[in-house]
DNA sequence: CGCCGGATTAAACATGCGTTTAATGTATTG
DNA sequence: CAATACATTAAACGCATGTTTAATCCGGCG
């Protein structure tokens, strides 16, 4: 209903079958994968397969505008909720709402098919991290780290790679997969654990962290001595 | 009556036609992923297409034999290290010597398309992590966890999930691939990161994780109505 | 030798795909 | 009203896929 209105890009008045079938190809793309076929988006939309090639051009043609439109509800979302953590955060209220389901299931498609719309996303979330991060170094709430920048990307790591991992395990298991399910369980099984890394840690000294810090100031150190290229194969014992 | 000598057993020196398309099978669906199709399979295995069916059958029954053979290397290697963290450090063992270059891409691939491989390599790492992380506990070097399954639940779905997006990320940008190096840059960028959160947690306090335990103790609570306990500096058990 | 079974191949088959083409409907416009 | 432009469809095209079929090669065995 909602998602009709469309002013995304330049095309002015697709609020017509054209923003249907860019719904139905979502909705199709998000449930069966980027593999489906293209007279399957076009039964779901009602209509026949040869128009979604006139009002597209191609398959690939309607995967960008997909993309796009997705790309555009997020960046619009975003800015709707400024304060919040970003498109992370603004994920996982996109998939607590029924209606935004597919976009959130097309998006973890996305990700999955390694296409630049995730990637895209992900280095948003990555600079988006960054920041809220010094915000908290900035507050006291956060430690500051060695390296902020890797320090972002790290966690954005973690956390979009263990979500979109047990996002596609639980869709393997039980298809279609109810996302707000999922993320309750998500969120459920992992706040503990989650929350004891983050605030204890996991180690009980510094000791590693110390001698990783110690053999990167050495390794340094003979940067600038000579260049030397430590082939490995020299520690091996198990 | 058909005897299969070269089924899995030493793989050393079977040379047997099955065995060359099923290497081609494993080299191919690892660079080109499992849409590849079953005549570049066979042209890889220098056989003509439709003797890979006569041996398996079907692409599924080769896809089957492909995902037993994995599996079994894995175990093989697993059963030669008993000492080593296990499937997690096995498979970047695996990735740092060429001959395995393709197995370790084989199971990458496998991970994404999310089909049974991945999952049952991903419970196995579950369990080995859980038991290393538990001698970790014993020998003072690792906190131990108000949840031990939780958390190596959380840390294997984090680790592999990581390095799974990041691989793929990678595996988009430029193909192909270079596994060892694609490895070692994972490391590199993220070994201080890791260290870090490893070593100091990321929270400057416990308030996050206090305010959750103490919601947790309050739902059990309400649910045992039963005395309440002061402050969760004391370690709970579940 | 003869022949016979498995290995192997070339070719055909069926299917689904994305795309194209030509025709039909439909609405706006001059 | 007629004509023009666009939406829409049904059908066909070319291609790639997995699979099957029939024929050929080739080594072992009576």
């Amino acid at each position: 209903m909602r998602l009709t209105n469309d002013d995304a890009g330049d095309s002015r008045s697709d609020l017509t079958t054209r923003a249907r079938i860019r719904d139905a190809a979502i909705a199709v793309f998000a449930e069966s994968g980027f593999t489906a076929g293209l007279r399957a988006i076009a039964a779901a939309a009602g209509v026949s397969p040869g128009l979604v090639n006139h009002h597209f051009g191609s398959k690939d043609g309607l995967r960008a505008e997909c993309d796009k439109y997705v790309l555009d509800v997020i960046r619009r979302r975003k800015a709707e909720a400024i304060a919040t953590p970003g498109p992370a955060q603004a994920m996982k209220d996109l998939a607590e709402i029924d209606e935004y389901a597919p976009l959130f299931a097309y998006i973890v498609r996305s990700f999955q098919a390694g296409d630049g719309l995730g990637e895209s996303l992900f280095e948003q979330m990555v600079q988006d991290a960054e920041q809220y991060l010094e915000m908290g170094v900035a507050s006291g709430q956060v430690r500051p780290s060695r390296d902020p920048a890797a320090r972002a990307r790290y966690l954005t790591l973690n956390n979009v790679g263990a979500m979109l991992l047990y996002m596609q395990m639980r869709m393997h298991r039980d298809t279609p997969i109810d996302y707000r399910e999922a993320i309750r369980d998500f969120a459920g099984d992992l706040a503990l654990p989650a929350l004891e890394l983050y605030s204890e840690g996991l180690f009980s000294d510094s000791s590693m962290l110390d001698a990783y810090l110690a053999t990167e100031d050495v390794a340094a150190q003979s940067e600038d001595a000579e260049t030397r290229q430590p082939d490995s194969t020299t520690e091996e014992q198990k």
